[in-house]
DNA sequence: AAATGTTTGACTAATATTGACTATTATACG
DNA sequence: CGTATAATAGTCAATATTAGTCAAACATTT
């Protein structure tokens, strides 16, 4: 208990402002400097503690004024259905299973007909065609999962 | 949030007045005083923060009573606005620009927030990552495109 | 030992701020 | 008139202020 590592002591202090609050906005080198670490674990512990898949948002910015932003994300009521369809997307994915995928989502009525021609227009071979198949697939498969993610939350 | 930028609380102020009125006129050393900034400030505040794609006319004049006035542009119909749209599309866009476009898609109600959350997630950096900065930026402007016109068909 | 997780820092990228210099327009003055 | 001067705004590059990435070093767990 009185061991922990830094980056769970970090964690536990961002928790602990989010049990209050929405979401929680910080200036890295300040937090950094406030447990004597460098700015850079602020990253390694966003990373691997404040991920979409463990429901947070996370934005930043840099510059004069900058910050990074952290909040809870609240979940759909179909979020299970839709980690359990972010599991099953494979590493490649050709349009046609792809366009299975759309039509389960727009089935289970997660999306509507306008965002899932949205949807299509952007896994269509036509848009993504980059020459190989095979970087075809994989970027295919990549934006499916980012859109199932986006789809996991309440829409703010 | 003692340490906001400036350049953001000058763009609300502005903002503000322009939520009431179609157009703001300021003397640009005025405000400048008002914020404690310097002039130039002003013009970096519109450049990166009142152009065209996101909706704004600036004109201004110099000389004695000069005057910087920032328009709201005009009302066009989802048609015509999302043509133009898909014109102003550079071939490589970077991911700052492409949530511009689509900050306006939302602010025009052409897309709902769940929608606008699609696409960004699909132009993200995370997302498109390629290696390459140019091809990514070359496949952002594709699956921009893509989307501006799915959505185009969609209006008519 | 190997695998996994954490810490660190050098390097990179994005954004904001500043100020010297330039351009334009209005007004005052001959 | 025409020209000088004042009163604006514009441009651009240098600098400052942030955050992000990545891989090597180090620590812990299996």
């Amino acid at each position: 208990m009185q061991n922990q590592n830094i980056s769970d002591v970090i964690e536990a202090y961002l928790k602990k402002i989010l049990e209050d609050s929405e979401q929680v906005e910080i200036r890295r080198s300040e937090v950094a400097e406030l447990f004597h670490c460098v700015p850079s674990q602020i990253n390694y512990v966003i990373k691997t503690r404040f991920t979409p898949k463990q429901g947070y948002i996370v934005q930043s910015k840099r510059g004069g004024g900058g910050y990074i932003r952290i909040q809870k994300a609240q979940f759909m009521d179909d979020h299970e259905l839709l980690d359990q369809m972010v599991e099953n997307v494979p590493a490649t994915i050709s349009q046609r299973d792809a366009l299975a995928v759309v039509q389960r989502l727009y089935d289970e009525e997660i999306i509507d007909r306008k965002t899932s021609n949205i949807i299509l227009a952007t896994l269509s071979h036509q848009t993504l065609n980059v020459g190989s198949k095979k970087i075809e697939d994989g970027l295919r498969a990549r934006l499916l999962v980012a859109i199932l993610e986006s789809l996991r939350y309440e829409s703010k």
